[in-house]
DNA sequence: GCCATAAGTCATCGATTGATGACAAGGGAT
DNA sequence: ATCCCTTGTCATCAATCGATGACTTATGGC
């Protein structure tokens, strides 16, 4: 049997695999294409399987989408409360910003949220994540009485660097080695945080 | 006359004032939910006015978005190629930033823009502006072998800056006056420069 | 006041959308 | 080999989409 057979031939029925990969094909699709971009025949027809299957496995577009963006982001390595806030950066730089979200086609789920941020309830999710997921953390290890605001300075930054990257795909950045962007990073927040 | 008679009333015919109706109708629309979120019966319906006539009027939805949100920003104030970068990203801070596009409902057209990035042509419009309005400007005023990669943080910081502030709307940033916000940003704008 | 032209409306097209339920077919257990 | 439940397909619905062209109505010049 040839590859081009071996492809044509219909796939055997695994409930759990037809699932996992409609989650997959619809990760890349909101990724790139944004909510309303994109269709559930786009998705599975990637998957080549029928629309119909969407609905069973998951009920609504709008369900789909949920499971599809929702990942355990990790939380920032906020373990230890003294750990000096530039080293909270060079992880989130490492972990959220450089790291390669192959699921997402290669963006962070919380900038694919970005593009999908028309719909009011999309956009709820995107603030609650981010305000409890990092900005408090930041502001923890701040102190001073604009402890806040100094830390939301630090998510824009974070957030900035996300959109340039991935989003805008400016060139010095997308294509700048990490550790020279981590020393430059670390030298804003640095100036950030002395007083 | 009552003042429910004056609404309902037909609006009187005039073609330059019903054409700038329906583009701020747009703006608004496109700010708010996207360009595929947004129906052209949406907007015309925000007018008062039959969908035809958008069509009429700007040729397709597509033309209709390429009107709304090409705006001419300002450059950036880059006259003197001496003055600090620091000066330079506070008036960016106060202009485009902390500015109220109240015709884009509060929002910056390239955030809007942000939102409906979805679309490749819209992408690219967008990536296109950033880099020749702002970044390259950066650059040349920061010097070093790396200079473009500190533009584009500098840029990241601002872009950041947006988007927490009207997309994401963070608590801090969203209610911080803007003297308190210039100076933290100065800090880390001009730890960056220093050699 | 009439009339031509511009401004606005209406009906409608074809494609696409999310979603539903009836139906066909594969696969393991007996 | 047969049976039955699960998996996947098909046909289709109602709504909405962008877009078009024919029609109606208001308005300014005479």
């Amino acid at each position: 049997m040839t590859y081009a057979d071996f492809m044509t031939q219909p796939r055997r029925r695994d409930k759990a695999a037809t699932r996992a990969a409609l989650l997959e094909a619809a990760r890349l699709r909101f990724a790139q294409h944004g909510y309303d971009g994109t269709g559930v025949r786009d998705i599975a027809g990637d998957v080549g399987v029928d629309p119909a299957l969407v609905f069973r496995y998951f009920g609504s577009k709008d369900r789909l989408y949920g499971e599809a963006v929702t990942v355990e982001v990790p939380a920032g390595r906020l373990g230890d409360p003294d750990r000096p806030i530039t080293h909270i950066t060079d992880g989130l730089l490492h972990d959220v910003v450089f790291a390669d979200w192959e699921e997402f086609d290669g963006e962070h789920p919380l900038l694919v949220m970005l593009r999908s941020s028309g719909r009011t309830a999309i956009r709820d999710q995107l603030r609650e994540r981010i305000c409890a997921d990092y900005l408090q953390g930041f502001a923890e290890r701040m102190g001073g009485p604009d402890a806040a605001l100094r830390a939301e300075l630090v998510g824009a930054l974070l957030l900035g660097l996300g959109v340039m990257r991935s989003l805008i795909g400016s060139p010095a950045l997308s294509d700048a080695a990490f550790e020279e962007t981590r020393t430059l990073v670390a030298r804003m927040v640095a100036a950030l945080a002395d007083d």
